[in-house]
DNA sequence: GCGGCGTACTGAACCGGTTCAGATACTAGG
DNA sequence: CCTAGTATCTGAACCGGTTCAGTACGCCGC
């Protein structure tokens, strides 16, 4: 059992009596054996519990059987926010139908290093595609693929701003926005505030538009903010926005992610107001802060596991059939909880 | 730049009127040719910026350059659990450093699905190692990883449950669970409960038998309860130890996670009890949820990130050098907040 | 002048698969 | 019965690196 030399096809094809070639085309499944010995091969393999090489394959195929992502956010922030473990796990799923292999980087917010990642696995050979998140404004990566002539899947790229020919999903953003604001509006408020990402990223211009449109449709005023994602972020801006008098006074916050969201709390009950009596919350992404906090906070609930594994579904079908295709996602729902009253 | 041939070894070789093999020292810092040759070889390599094929290498060296690690757990448990995203963080910083890459692999909680990635890693050679995190009672992980011949290191494997010659990480429950019932002693608390884990895991087992010798030692009371991870699990045991009339009755819960302790606050809430004053809470591992719990919940802070770091750290010395080694994980540290009167 | 040695370098084998261009045998058509 | 065509199978080249054995050369001591 120590010893235990590996096999290998040329190992398989001399116990079967046959050629290497005939080994190889019955375990792919290729024309060019018949039956019999198909089958053969194959219980062999079984009965040796034999699996071909996966770098030798990787080699001669010239295909890496992977696919990488970066995940470039400040470290701290991943860890806390379960929507990254969400995708990682639905692109997973869809990545282990298709035998493929995930190859995952996690680094700070800097570009240049994940340029120079890119540039690395392009040269490397390492992956055969890329999946691309948070999408920025004027994004350099997608030109930056295309040079590299690495295939990759954008996540959640709007209409507007996408490049040429890619793959990628899509999200309604305008729906969304209507969804949350239709809410405020029925709730009675008439003077909200949006607490955004940053605008670097193509998906917080579209909310800000979607809301303010929307809002413009009812009349509302919309007092706009931008954050950064981080708790702090949320707290500030509630400060702030709330200490500065406006006419009508903001009785609505939107935020554009659970941990502003908790961080808005906070900032609500040191000021020593009562949400949502005195001011309603709603987070623009739901998550186990949201059904915990108390109020429990309004929120849109995008599932995430689906997008990850749609994005997944993207890049191999774009792997392997070179097909470009887009994919709009299920409008997000909103989950009415107590911070609106819920 | 659009059918722009791959650059090969063979073609750098050809460019300096060199030999393959020449080239190939160059690049790995190898004796066999000097130093001018060296430089003119890298050089290029850098000014095409080429990089030496992955799979080639993979191939030719008969390594495979990254290390694999399964989480295997409820996929929603995994999704909420900041816990994973940090061992993840401190794996990834430690094998980039290493040139290793990490494959990573989701899936429920079957066992035996864990087993056959790991019998088609070692069969395709596709990984060079394995991260074991989790260790179970009786665990038939390593003994398979053994068979296998796929090199392994074990997080937080205790000394009593290690099997014979390992590579892994140590925690001192003992320390921890002093910690832990220190405190709730030195705060008054002379009646608890302390809803573990399943009793599966070893650390669950080490984490028990702890906290009852520490309390043991006071003349402490203590109830034990086993949990699953779950926030349904951290509710209902509260529900239920706290309906069961107890002299002296139970005064402060210790629970296994955070969740749990979520599940503890929500409980005691619809009990119309309250924390701290009429039940103190503890959890066994620190996050954003326990910051925001009000009141905030006192937890006993792992850092998740070192944790993953030094087991890739071991798993890389053990790859390239065979160095069996264990280290132990510094001691987690209680921070104390409003559950239990802090 | 000769044997011995270290350095710089090269050709060829090798890692373990895939795939192409035949070779062989067998079947069907005329 | 001969030929064309098809199904099955094979040898060898190939993917792009690493590495071993061996050559050539300069330098040393004696």
């Amino acid at each position: 059992m120590l010893a235990m030399a590996k096999e290998t096809i040329a190992g398989l094809a001399k116990r079967l009596g046959i050629s290497k070639a005939s080994v190889s085309y019955a375990l792919n499944g290729q024309p060019g054996v018949s039956e019999v010995t198909r089958r053969r091969v194959l219980d062999l393999a079984e009965e040796l519990d034999w699996y071909p090489s996966s770098s030798a394959r990787a080699l001669s195929r010239s295909r890496a059987g992977a696919v990488g992502m970066v995940l470039s956010a400040d470290p701290l922030l991943i860890g806390t926010e379960p929507y990254y473990m969400g995708l990682l796990a639905g692109i997973e799923s869809a990545l282990a139908e298709g035998d493929m292999a995930l190859m995952l980087r996690m680094v700070g917010k800097d570009p240049l290093q994940e340029h120079a990642i890119y540039e690395r696995w392009s040269g490397e050979r390492k992956v055969d595609g890329v999946l691309l998140f948070d999408h920025l404004h004027d994004d350099p990566r997608p030109a930056l693929l295309e040079r590299l002539g690495l295939p990759f899947v954008l996540h959640s790229a709007p209409e507007s701003a996408r490049p040429t020919s890619f793959s990628g999903t899509t999200t309604d953003h305008d729906s969304d926005s209507a969804r949350i604001v239709d809410h405020l509006h029925a709730t009675g408020h008439r003077s909200i505030a949006h607490v955004s990402g940053p605008h670097s990223f193509v998906h917080e211009e579209e909310r800000i538009r979607g809301v303010r449109e929307r809002a413009d449709g009812y009349g509302m005023t919309v007092v706009q903010y931008e954050g950064s994602y981080a708790l702090e972020a949320g707290h500030d801006a509630i400060a702030l926005l709330l200490r500065a008098a406006s006419a009508p006074p903001i009785s609505a916050v939107v935020l554009g992610n659970d941990l502003m969201s908790m961080g808005a709390l906070l900032a609500l009950r040191e000021l020593g107001l009562r949400c949502p009596e005195d001011v309603a919350i709603v987070s623009w992404d739901d998550s186990l802060h949201c059904q915990l906090a108390s109020p429990s906070v309004t929120a849109l609930s995008r599932n995430t596991v689906l997008q990850g594994r749609v994005a997944a579904e993207l890049l191999l079908l774009l792997l392997d059939s070179g097909t470009l295709q887009t994919r709009s996602m299920p409008s997000s729902e909103l989950v009415v909880r107590a911070s609106t009253g819920g």
